[in-house]
DNA sequence: CTCCATCCATACATATCTGTATGGATGGAG
DNA sequence: CTCCATCCATACAGATATGTATGGATGGAG
């Protein structure tokens, strides 16, 4: 019945998730989205409540995939929890914009509640995934705690980390980090 | 000669630091900062050439101290290059603020190039510091460069990351995961 | 063809920030 | 006491953002 969308509303969603990844929720601005979807802010005010309705579809989205798009990549290729491991820390250092999200998030959250009990859900939710596949070949559960969070510090900190490594390049440091992880 | 100063040059930058700590550089408004110094913006643009200006001194400052401050504290108590690595990650559990510009600065580096080349210098001078004290007693440069990436990414990462670990504690898991590092 | 829900453009009011211009206020040098 | 460099307030212009109100344009249902 309607006219065809040339602006559906999941465009406005996608493009202030890229927003979001290039410059942090303050760079989530209506009047930038519309440029770039060439088209005026007109429909953006029919779809959605206002800015802050966006930003919170926008983080509905973030934790709808950022957990399970991981999870499905890993798990596709079956394997033991080692080389599902191994694929997940592969899969960390390759993706960028999903990383770039969570340093946004990651920021955003220190200043505001509701991002960070996202945030929090995010985290648990992935962290609860590596324990089963720690779990799996080590016993002593503080040492699975641990490795967890050595993991996940690598996952989300060796992306931002600028250092340079001498003669070596960052993915043969990253595979022996990884190596003694799983060791 | 002068009248006293109300305002002094370095209290722009010092608050300038909490702001970009608080909210990212966007957070950077010299509006605010007036407002929270009390004054209006006119003593601004005469100590500064305008915000870019500030922006620059604010990350001159930050990269000046984030390794010397870090460094000084270590060693100030001496110690075999063990107990200095537990007290590095101790105060990088502990400090607050600096670690939230840092996550700051490093999503900033994501889209400016010239931001990014301060924090290669930055990391890089910490990352030598952790060389040479993981050099200390490690006798394996592949392995030596592999914990100080593991420990690092544990010194950025465990800050912002926000799962919970049952019925451990945050330090009692961080002081696992650190033991494991020292072995 | 007509009607109408859907989607978008335009215009307006309001707010906030930057940068500049200009005019004080202050307090020591002379 | 007077002068003057230092520091700050105020006022203005321009840019950019949000929201709202209102008026098309489109294309299928009837």
């Amino acid at each position: 019945m309607p006219a065809p969308t040339r602006t559906p509303r999941n465009s406005w969603i996608e493009e202030g998730l890229r927003a979001l990844a290039r410059g942090g929720p303050d760079a989530v601005r209506i009047e930038l989205l519309a440029r770039t979807l060439g088209v005026s802010r007109g429909g953006f005010y029919w779809h959605f409540d206002g800015r802050r309705a966006l930003l919170d579809e926008i983080l509905d989205t973030w934790e709808r995939v950022s957990v399970d798009e991981v999870i499905e990549h890993v798990e596709s290729e079956g394997g033991d929890a080692r080389a599902k491991l191994r694929r997940l820390s592969a899969f960390a250092a390759s993706s960028d914009e999903p990383l770039r999200i969570d340093l946004s998030v990651r920021g955003w959250a220190t200043r505001e509640r509701a991002v960070a009990n996202r945030l929090r859900r995010v985290d648990n939710r992935r962290m609860e995934y590596m324990r089963s596949l720690f779990g799996a070949f080590c016993s002593n559960e503080a040492d699975v705690e641990a490795r967890c969070l050595l993991f996940y510090s690598l996952w989300i900190g060796s992306h931002f980390i600028a250092a340079s490594h001498g003669a070596r390049s960052r993915p043969d440091v990253l595979k022996v980090a990884v190596r003694q992880l799983l060791a």
